[in-house]
RNA sequence: UGGCCUGUGGUGCAAUUGGCAGCACGUCUGACUCUGGAUCAGAAGGUUCCAGGUUCGAUUCCUGGCAGGCCAGCCA
């Protein structure tokens, strides 16, 4: 038997790439496949509930099921879990499959709804209630608490738990046409309120819900738990390897207890029919990354109190706020392939995930530039009204990309960053009496600063340039030790320019001096706005949504608040610097 | 005096099922360069949680510890 060596990336360019191992849960399909334990079929499935948006931590749950199927040969159902309406809408029902399918994954015909089951599952209950295995409770909430015990001490058996089948029956009929209010009553598993594993203890099957579902309106007033639902959804719809995070782990013996309980009794020839399908529970990590939150709660509390602006602010972990900062799903998708799949609680360094971006991003962003902290240079030797066309290329990695023209002038703007009156070792860049190259255009010399005399903030910068060196050559072979992006200041479009940071300052946000709370560690300079920031011409009707790499600063993106003639750029993730990291260890 | 799961360089994952512990990110050197980008070459970094045991040989198997995670919703 060979092991399985190679697997078929996702990657757009379709091609194959070379081996990774597989990890544990690849294992076990391939095993399965192996072995033709589900006849040789993958199916299995993405179960989100519709109650708020998706962020990168389920974007790993997606590629690990569709990426699965993709590469078994198999299929991935999107399906919604729908079993509460008091916590679902319709507007996450949206954003969900729009964000999948931003992806880059398709579950086809395969968009399904927890809730389209609930008439089978009922059913089903029914079925356990004429088995005795379970029974309808009156006990309250707390009661139900009071009754389960703790986690070392076993709990008592609900008075209710020994009535008939036919009053259960009955009482659970009653349940559903609305007879009780809101908490009354339950149906209950009957399974062993001593068992060590809490989840055994009796777990509550429906609960009353006097509450419009988004899909079923208000058909239901009784709904399934999660426990209950989760294991005949997959069952319904033949999923063969149900993939899920680690807390669930305690779970799966419920989950195939309340498929072995509707199995029994059931098999070739039997009244009840054949056994319904069971199957398999699999429980891997879910994904942490550093500088910032990944919990529905704590992301919804960030929304709602406004310390970020609204589910897409480019600065949250969730889809659509990596979507709108410019990160393109091929980087995404690259980054869970990266990370692997295993059992263990772990914290990805954000670095990783912003190497996959950089990754992609050099190889098909234009590059373009843009000076974010405008700094006037004029060329005192340079013609004044005289303007050049200069050719510069669109994308050093990829030649089919073409060139295009930026404009040349006596006056420029530069990056502030770029020129140091008194410049400290290592530093390359323009000082007073330097020679530098500007890209594409010519080298220059500092002949002179200007300075505001009340503050002493240098102004503009008298430059020279030499005109044989014209397109960035120097014909006598001479060196520079740095070139630098610019702009013509009468040609530059003027944009604003959203520089973003890490939301939270400390690697775990959740790491709070006692007591603390963890939006205290919410870094105060996550965002930085550039107004105004000049950009070469050539991209002055970019749409929003592109993206471009702002020579020797960054990648940015086109952002949703541009509009025509004023347009707002992100920064999705800056350039490795090198400088940044000699002037932070000279301090 | 509960149950289940997990411990491998800084971080995240591997190790052909018992054979000299590898890869990626990060870090540091150097080369090259019209992006201090990209690329290329190289380096540092491990008591494989600990202690016993089995074995010629243990990250892998056994026993016992220790540490961490999850579980007491009519949430998922």
């Amino acid at each position: 038997m060979a092991k399985i060596h190679d697997r078929v990336d996702a990657n757009s360019d379709g091609a194959t790439t070379p081996a990774r191992s597989l990890d544990f849960i690849r294992t076990i399909v391939t095993e399965d496949l192996r072995t033709n334990k589900w006849g040789g079929r993958v199916q299995t499935r993405f179960p989100p509930e519709p109650n708020g948006y998706l962020h990168i931590g389920h974007a790993k749950s997606i590629c690990l099921n569709f990426g699965i199927a993709k590469q078994f040969g198999g299929m991935c159902n999107l399906r919604f879990d729908d079993t509460n309406p008091t916590a679902e809408e319709e507007e996450y029902v949206q954003s969900i499959q729009h964000d999948v399918k931003w992806l880059g994954w398709d579950w086809e015909d395969r968009l399904y709804f927890a809730s389209d089951y609930f008439e089978q599952m009922y059913q089903w209950a029914v079925e356990l209630i004429k088995k005795e295995k379970a029974y309808v409770c009156d006990l309250r909430a707390d009661e139900t608490s009071q009754h389960r015990g703790t986690l070392t001490k076993q709990g008592n058996d609900s008075p209710y738990r020994n009535r008939t089948a036919a009053e259960n029956l009955d009482l659970f009929e009653r349940m559903r046409k609305g007879e009780f209010s809101d908490g009354a009553k339950t149906l209950r598993a009957k399974i062993d309120m001593a068992h060590a594993n809490m989840n055994m203890r009796d777990p509550v099957m429906y609960r009353i819900l006097h509450a419009t579902h988004h899909n079923t309106g208000d058909k239901w007033c009784i709904y399934p738990m999660y426990d209950w639902a989760h294991g005949l959804e997959d069952s319904i719809e033949g999923i063969t390897h149900s993939i899920c995070t680690l807390e669930f782990e305690d779970h799966r013996p419920l989950y195939d207890w309340f498929i072995d309980a509707i199995n029994e009794g059931r098999g070739p020839g039997s009244p009840q029919g054949e056994k319904v399908h069971h199957p398999q529970q699999i429980e891997f990590a879910r994904l942490e990354l550093t500088y910032t939150v990944m919990s529905k709660r704590k992301l919804l509390e960030l929304v709602k109190g406004k310390y970020v602006n609204g589910w897409d602010d480019p600065r949250l972990p969730t889809i659509s706020g990596l979507r709108r900062r410019g990160v393109p799903p091929e980087a995404i998708r690259e980054f869970c392939d990266r990370i692997g799949v295993a059992k263990f609680n772990s914290t990805i360094d954000v670095q990783l995930l912003e190497h996959c971006i950089r990754d992609y991003l050099n190889k098909t962003a234009m590059r373009v530039m843009a000076v974010l902290r405008p700094l006037k240079v004029i060329i005192d030797n340079y013609p004044g009204g005289q303007v050049e066309e200069l050719d510069a290329i669109n994308n050093p990695e990829d030649a089919s990309m073409g060139t295009r023209k930026v404009p040349f002038s006596q006056v420029l703007y530069i990056e502030r960053d770029d020129f140091r009156e008194d410049p400290p070792k290592q530093f390359f860049r323009l000082a007073p009496g330097r020679e530098v190259r500007l890209r594409y255009g010519y080298f220059i010399t500092c002949k002179s600063v200007v300075k505001d005399p009340k503050t002493g903030e240098v102004t503009e910068l008298h430059c020279t340039y030499d005109p044989a060196t014209r397109g960035g050559d120097s014909p006598d072979g001479r060196k520079v030790k740095a070139t630098l992006h610019w702009v013509s200041a009468s040609h530059a479009v003027q944009v604003e320019v959203r520089l973003y940071d890490h939301l939270f300052s400390k690697e775990n946000p959740n790491e709070t001096p006692d007591g603390g709370d963890w939006k205290s560690n919410l870094n105060p300079n996550s965002l930085d706005s550039l107004i105004p920031a000049y950009i070469e011409p050539s991209v002055a009707s970019a749409a929003p949504g592109s993206r471009y790499q702002f020579e020797r600063v960054g990648y940015f993106c086109v952002d949703l608040d541009s509009t025509i003639g004023k347009l707002v750029f992100n920064r999705i993730v800056t350039l490795k610097d090198t400088w940044a990291k000699i002037e932070k260890k000279q301090g």
